[in-house]
RNA sequence: CGGGGCAUAGCGCAGCCUGGUAGCGCAUCUGCUUUGGGAGCAGAGGGGCGGGAGUUCGAAUCUCUCUGCCCCGACCA
């Protein structure tokens, strides 16, 4: 491909619009245009990324036996119906209707579409385990669709869906899908991780995530160095201290507390260190009610496990300043569980606590000395908090670490819900009729793309994994119209590369070398070539590796063979 | 949906407070010079200021009202 025939579409000044680095990067690469908010057009140097992370997916869902298909992006209403996910999915389905008035969306995922299909296809227990998958558009109407594709309304997706006459089966096909994305992960050359995840409102229940590592991930991933535990934070339990707790020693005293609200501002009026003190939050219940939530100053409220609990409302709603202050006569930073006329939850952790600071209900007022059934009641004691770095895992498995990761794939085993509110059965081998079980894999396909850059790049633009860069080679001529002879050597290598199975981006605009750079390293491109007449008296060309920190020269005649060891050094 | 912000040329922005008929940088086009890290000079084209209504002799500037987009919170690949 020569860059003077292609619309490259890279920008020099960051786009206002675009906070990620990734977002920011896609837009100055060319690789994504934005037509409405959450929805993107993909350029041609775009479209190239998405379409070598399709081969990689296609091939390896391949090779596990699945069979590629095409459901259309329309659905209908009653399929939906069935399933009771036309009222259970909320404003996220966008739905709409025909000339008839019949109901329509437009397909967030396909449990319906592929289900109503086996329905009707499958018979016979020959015909299964079954797997089939297809790489699609999807519709989500997000709230918010933020950070360009990473979290977009219209977006790519690889769903598979496997079918099943017994729960054995489902665990082999789950299994050898989960061998399956680590194969496409591993290369696709991102740094990733699986963790036990939430099934959400898929549905079913065990469940993986892949997610790609990145600081700017939204996820907290929970892990340990043996490789044994690895769980999305909001999956990581936290237990019951088993020491004691130790008594009292201070008697409860009402300390003035002006202008400290933050646990950081009373832990250090106090001079104790913030796990000496309590927070306590304020949520939202069933109806009007508000219900407290005490944790140890330094620990973090997990949103799943509170959401779990019975008087809070899900989903968790914090209460507004507003209904505090009328509701308990006192401000956010002074709220504390003594004489709190609410049902409170407190962490495990905060039951072996005595003496502890905490609000006094009175702006401008903490207490310290403050123990449990002296001067107030044992409130439940619940698991409430995220883990924090460095404490025991789960399991005995050392302690863990946390890390961000930006989710890109998630596998279901959904055993029998679509399956039996459709009536998918087939009959086994002594006649009988067997409802199916159900398993599904999905792959965020255009998410990839944003979160291999938010992994990969640096000040001067993308740095691509080889197996989805755009090209594999730029050829960088210098001064490329002042000589025919170079222009005769540069398009020689061209076609010689070519040749040898490179895509080839050939840079044959007349501009000045350091904007050819510029947009060569802006583009991720892994490999690239200077030619110049200088370097051809030598016999050699300059190369330099995307994230080499020096170019060399080398022997002309050695350059496709060289990148080539590179690539593979096997 | 709650909170905050923005909307002026392809991109990034100024002008708005204190109304007088739109400007800067980059990009684009032409010419000359230049050519190993986003060139220099000269010239050119391009918008009527998100839409609608109002106030006014006159509105990018003031008022009202839509709409779109971005950011922070609850959803998900």
């Amino acid at each position: 491909m020569e860059t003077a025939q292609r619309l490259l579409a890279t920008q020099r000044q960051i786009p206002a619009d675009a906070e990620t680095v990734s977002h920011q990067l896609m837009l100055r690469a060319g690789l994504i245009r934005q037509l409405a908010s959450g929805v993107y057009t993909w350029l041609p140097t775009g479209l190239k990324v998405l379409r070598n992370i399709e081969q990689i997916v296609r091939e390896e869902m391949d090779a596990a036996k699945a069979q590629e298909i095409l459901m259309p992006g329309v659905q209908p209403a009653e399929l939906w119906e069935e399933t009771g996910r036309w009222d259970q999915f909320g404003p996220e389905l966008l739905r709409f209707s025909d000339r008839h008035d019949r109901g329509f969306c437009l397909g967030p995922t396909h449990e319906e579409v592929i289900t109503d299909l086996v329905r009707s296809e499958i018979r016979s227990y020959k015909q299964l385990p079954a797997i089939f998958y297809q790489i699609q558009t999807k519709f989500r109407d997000e709230i918010r669709p933020r950070f360009g594709v990473m979290r977009s309304r219209e977006f790519i997706m690889k769903d598979a869906y496997s079918f099943h006459l017994d729960e054995k089966s489902l665990q082999e096909t789950y299994e050898v899908m989960y061998q399956t994305y680590e194969k496409i992960f591993d290369r696709l050359g991102l740094e990733y991780r699986a963790v036990v995840a939430d099934s959400g409102n898929i549905g079913g229940d065990t469940s993986h995530e892949f997610h790609v590592l990145a600081e700017s991930g939204e996820d907290q991933i929970v892990f340990t160095n043996n490789g044994n535990f690895a769980a999305n934070m909001e999956m990581v339990a936290t237990q019951m201290p088993s020491a004691q707790r130790p008594s009292p020693e201070a008697s409860i005293e009402k300390v003035s507390t002006p202008g400290k609200h933050s646990i950081s501002e009373v832990s250090t009026f106090f001079s104790v260190s913030e796990d000496k003190t309590l927070k306590t939050l304020i949520v939202h219940g069933e109806k009007d009610s508000l219900v407290g939530i005490v944790l140890r100053g330094d620990h973090e409220l997990n949103r799943v496990k509170a959401e779990r609990l019975d008087k809070v409302r899900s989903p968790l709603k914090f209460a507004s300043a507003e209904i505090i202050s009328k509701e308990l006569k006192c401000d956010v930073g002074s709220i504390g569980p003594v004489k709190l006329n609410i049902p409170v939850y407190a962490d495990y952790s905060t039951s072996v606590m005595s003496d502890f600071i905490c609000g006094a209900n009175e702006n401008g007022f903490h207490y310290k000395g403050v123990n449990w059934g002296r001067d107030l009641p044992e409130p439940d004691f619940v698991d409430l908090r995220n883990i924090s770095q460095g404490e025991p895992s789960p399991g005995d498995n050392g302690p863990v670490k946390i890390a961000r990761g930006i989710e890109v794939g998630h596998i279901f085993q959904l055993g029998t819900k679509y399956s039996e509110s459709m009536k998918v059965s087939c009959l086994d081998e002594n006649g009988k009729s067997i409802t199916l079980i159900m398993g599904c894999y999905g792959i965020g396909i255009s998410r990839i793309v944003a979160a291999a850059i938010e992994q990969n790049h640096d000040d001067r633009g993308i740095v691509w994994p080889k197996s989805i860069a755009p090209y594999d080679l730029a050829i960088v001529p210098i001064n490329m119209h002042k000589s025919k002879r170079l222009y005769d050597s540069v398009m020689e290598l061209y076609q010689q590369a070519k040749a040898a199975g490179f895509d080839v981006l050939l840079d044959n605009r007349k501009e000045r070398p350091g904007v050819m750079f510029a947009d060569m390293e802006l583009l991720g491109i892994p490999h690239r070539i200077v030619l110049s007449d200088k370097a051809l008296d030598a016999g050699t060309v300059e190369y330099k590796g995307r994230s080499d920190a020096e170019s060399r020269d080398l022997p002309r005649d050695d350059i496709l063979a060289f990148i080539r060891d590179r690539n593979d050094p096997d």
